[in-house]
DNA sequence: ACCTCCATTTCGGGA
DNA sequence: TCCCGAAGTGGAGGT
């Protein structure tokens, strides 16, 4: 709790800072001017530019520029961070193994330097997700087919996970495909894949694609594969609305 | 260039500087506790914890916990973000159309906060991509069929685009299907796709799948398919090693 | 705007 | 550890 800020920090003050606070386990962003070097499942380099660097106590290294949601450069958790000079600048180095990839930053001009002994354990709470709506099928099969019955959840089989499983009202397997968006080729690849395989052992097994919305050429994909489709619209989900949730109703 | 930074700044400082440096296109962060609200595809809440809030001036928001790469609440570039007081706390609002979805952030304790004009404009240098590899293909075919010719890459079908084609020894359509990483069946389901298409065609076109590796049970879908894999090692794309790799190779 | 597919995808769960 | 599939995936490129 609290944060401790050094501005246009020297060289060796960089370096100490990061090392300490590293070592303390704080949470550290660095404003600077920088070059970045990755070397690893492929190989990048970032030429000099104005950044923002997030380092976090479980070995993240987050490079960010002015524009865009993804970092343009990183290194996941589990990496060690490490700082020292090289041509008279700080650098700072997160290496991890398994893959074995590395990144450097070459901080050309240090503007400012904070360090946070961040304490978060809140759990983030999320609803709407495509495991909400297996749920929802699981309580309401009618929803998807009418006298849908003997409902199983994540069948394991050799092609694959089976999201919902059960019998129709006439007795035949049903294997149930679950996507909490707009259906794509893809979900039919893999509708299909665990059918072929489903379907030589009960041949009269009926194959559905549950999604908000399907075009018509995965729907016509679908016909040809003797696979049905059917809309359940996202909301069966419970999720609330833009405009209506407030912060008061999480309490 | 340069930031400015406020430590422990009152509640109407902390939205009069957010929404000055919002206007003025600043890249912001701001240490504090916080709860966090999403409300768009899904819905979430993350209760009390200590963060870092990083705004950018293309409308991105990213929520980032002391630990993990993602951020555990964002809002993608194009949002429009504002701020203002609720509850006697100030609130970072982000909200974009398209998906119709909002963020907010309720600060309940900001220790620090900056704003950084930061700029920006070198190019990410990225080599050992997918691409990269295709290229490798084109240059040295024999490394995935001995014969192999007549190659040309992008091709486009009406059921999605080859990433390699060409004709083996005997004059067969070859369709090659390329991974940078392992294989999946995701990935035999890509390539069985374009073939099933291609044979109504072209009943003798061989479809392989090139990947550093593959799991037996993607070789045995493969072979049921009448589908051929071939390795080839990540390293054809003529990426460096990063036990060898310095700064100085890129000058 | 929709669709497709890559990504240094990351992340979580199960075997 | 590997393998598989979801993700509020994001991002790019084409139509």
């Amino acid at each position: 709790m609290g944060t401790t800020t050094w501005e246009d920090p020297t060289v060796e003050a960089t370096v100490a800072t990061l090392e300490e606070a590293v070592r303390a386990g704080d949470t550290i962003t660095v404003f600077a001017e920088c070059e970045v070097e990755y070397d690893g499942r492929a190989t990048g380099y970032l030429g000099p530019g104005e950044r923002v660097i997030l380092l976090k106590p479980d070995g993240t290294l987050l490079v960010h520029r002015p524009a865009g949601n993804d970092p343009v450069n990183w290194q996941p958790p589990g990496s060690t961070v490490t700082a020292d000079v090289a041509d008279g600048d700080p650098v700072i180095t997160a290496r991890r193994s398994a893959p074995d990839e590395r990144v450097r930053v070459f901080l050309r001009d240090t503007y400012q330097l904070t360090t946070f002994a961040a304490d978060d354990t809140a759990p983030l709470e999320l609803d709407g997700t495509e495991t909400d709506m297996h749920e929802y099928i699981l309580d309401h099969p009618a929803a998807v087919d009418d006298g849908l019955r003997a409902i199983e959840h994540e069948r394991d089989t050799p092609y694959g996970t089976i999201d919902v499983y059960g019998t129709d009202e006439e007795g035949r397997p049903v294997v149930i495909e679950v996507k909490r968006r707009q259906a794509s080729l893809t979900h039919v690849d893999q509708l299909n894949r665990y059918m072929e395989q489903f379907r030589e052992s009960n041949p009269d097994a009926r194959g559905i694609l549950v999604a908000p919305a399907a075009s018509s050429r995965v729907r016509r994909s679908l016909r040809e594969k003797d696979l049905e489709f059917v809309a359940l619209d996202e909301f069966a989900t419970n999720r609330g609305e833009v405009a209506s949730t407030t912060f008061e109703d999480f309490q």
